[in-house]
DNA sequence: GATGAATGAGGCTTCATTCAT
DNA sequence: TATGAATGAAGCCTCATTCAT
């Protein structure tokens, strides 16, 4: 029936909305001075009706966090594999992980915040989550750096290592920018980024 | 008096006891679920008593933060500046706070963990201090790549974002190493930092 | 909506029983001593319910004494303006209130008890509050005095003196007749007010 | 021996000087809001030594109270038996207790607090103390307007509704005086009182 | 399905009192 | 005798979750 099709429909986008209200006063609040009262009442619903959506106030914030982080993930993976040229490839992996912070900015936040790791018990479960979604991001990144090893395009190093020294960097960026309020965009930051990451920071010598 | 002397003294043991006490609870479950009545048990208190050495819990947790991350930039900065050569400098500089890690994982854990930024309202204080510290450290470590940059040793960059990127790099491998139980040290890791930072990934054309 | 009236209904029923409660126990044990979950539970609410009501303690405490003394205030003002002679209204002034008294004995021995005076700083509010109030009353009675002494019945003298006499003789006798658990009606007392206030009790000389 | 006269004496003095400032804070801040801490501290007595001298803080309370009640009410008394007039008497009752006020506003506005009240369980001995000596005072008053009847000055009334519709306008004039800081001495009501009581608020008709 | 009032466990903090020094 | 740190019971209040309407 098509009955089924429109109230999932709605549903979904219900939902939506809620994840998209929670989005905001996790971030400004974290997790424990967020209400459930209030991001019913930002949402338009009744304190009631999240709990047909969640099952809790933790599966919110859990679900909140790892759906929009698969986004951000999916939607770097999707620029990527596009490029055809390695270096072009580490480039769009730092750029469309800026580009995404750049328009998520209240939900970066959050997660710099950082306190998905300070769910009582069940944050076992978030941990694990972030953890295999993590890892899949840095397996992709790994990948990129293997290819680039193979083609003769880079060091031969551990790419386990090389990902996690490209992520670390970015990552510095992202949250320098998004501590210190400026007027620059982050994309600015990209060139250092692959200078740094692929040329170092000693001078002639090479 | 002698005897003011020793009761101050032993105010500060019993202090430095429920700090590490503290330390290691809110390590493992958080500021909110930490519970001071546990906090108090831990240190061999009475709950009233915690109330004479902090005003509250979360200057408890504030304290704890502050003074063990001053004895981190402090011992770091102690072991730079007595080194002269500039890549000495910054070898020491990752090390130093590799060792650190090493040493203090629970608490390292905890600043991961970052709940410091999902203080109420009064996290404010706490989170103006913390980003003091961290500039002052950070400002440090652009000090010492501005001088590498003067002696000619490191390319004309901005110093500020080369500093972010050794920053980056170092907090990366470090936070890998503390959430993927290994048995290796962190000490390894060390040659990876310098040879990316400083000459970077791309094969030769150097 | 009926629905939105007859919630409200309900609320200021439950409130309302609330308040009963409050008087009780508040009157019984004083405000410190009279504990939340007490007048919770002899209200049959759990805890929490209470604070859906009254924001604190304290402002309970707070609505109890300013609604129960506006209901007496005005109670005792409509039952005076029926009256046509000045002498008849003094002695419904004093009647209406030994009535109150009577009919409100706890509540009065909150009220002569006095913590009012004694709530943290918060008190500054009740206090004005109550004295806003008790000063409508003291222009009130005033008001009756100086029409007395308009109209030749009562001497020349300052009618706020008058009004505070007159208030004290009342209170004076409530006050034992609540102290000293006896079997007569405060009623009684009433020709004694009106003989000592209006011809003193010298003997003859007048 | 002389030491134990000394140590007395001392002992007292120690004993009135906590007493003195007990009577500040309580006057301030009400029985619950006054710490002991405080008192202890602004005797300069540690906290511990306080309950050398009373058994606790209710007691200390009470203690206070009733040595600072019965010091009034026997220079009353002392002042009323010098006088050989009647109304004179009742003038001396009036003035002196009015004069008590004046030199003792902290205290007096303890008393017309009212937390005396309020004490948990133990208020009952307080209550019963207060009780008794107002009682006398009551009495005596009782028994200077019996003197007044027997000599024919007063009218033939029960003693005890004169001696209470007296106490209460002295009270109600004291109050108003506590409460409304004004320049003027409270002596000043003194003829207000003995007019109203004595000859009434009629106007001809005597 | 939607609502939001009711629940009540649990947390932080205070403070009178004790007792070892 | 004086001290004041330690105690721990008890209180107020919050808030995620439930369930009758």
């Amino acid at each position: 029936m098509v009955k089924a099709e429109r109230r999932e429909r709605e549903f979904n986008l219900r939902r939506a909305e809620i994840l998209e209200q929670a989005e905001k006063i996790f971030a400004a609040k974290g997790f424990y001075n967020a209400a459930v009262a209030e991001i019913a009442g930002a949402s338009g619903f009744a304190v009631g009706s999240l709990y047909q959506f969640f099952p809790s106030k933790e599966q919110l914030y859990i679900s909140m966090l790892t759906e929009k982080l698969n986004t951000m993930y999916s939607s770097i993976r999707e620029s990527v594999v596009k490029q055809a040229d390695i270096i072009k490839k580490i480039e769009v992996l730092v750029a469309s992980q800026f580009r995404f912070v750049e328009n998520n900015t209240e939900f970066c936040c959050i997660f710099i915040r950082g306190d998905h790791l300070s769910l009582s018990e069940g944050s076992v479960e978030l941990r694990k989550r972030l953890k295999v979604d993590y890892d899949i991001h840095i397996s992709f990144t790994e990948e990129v750096i293997r290819e680039g090893i193979r083609t003769g395009l880079l060091k031969k190093m551990d790419p386990c290592m090389m990902a996690a020294a490209l992520t670390g960097i970015t990552n510095s960026y992202a949250s320098r920018w998004l501590t210190t309020v400026e007027g620059t965009s982050l994309m600015n930051y990209v060139p250092f980024v692959m200078d740094i990451f692929l040329e170092g920071v000693r001078k002639d010598a090479k």
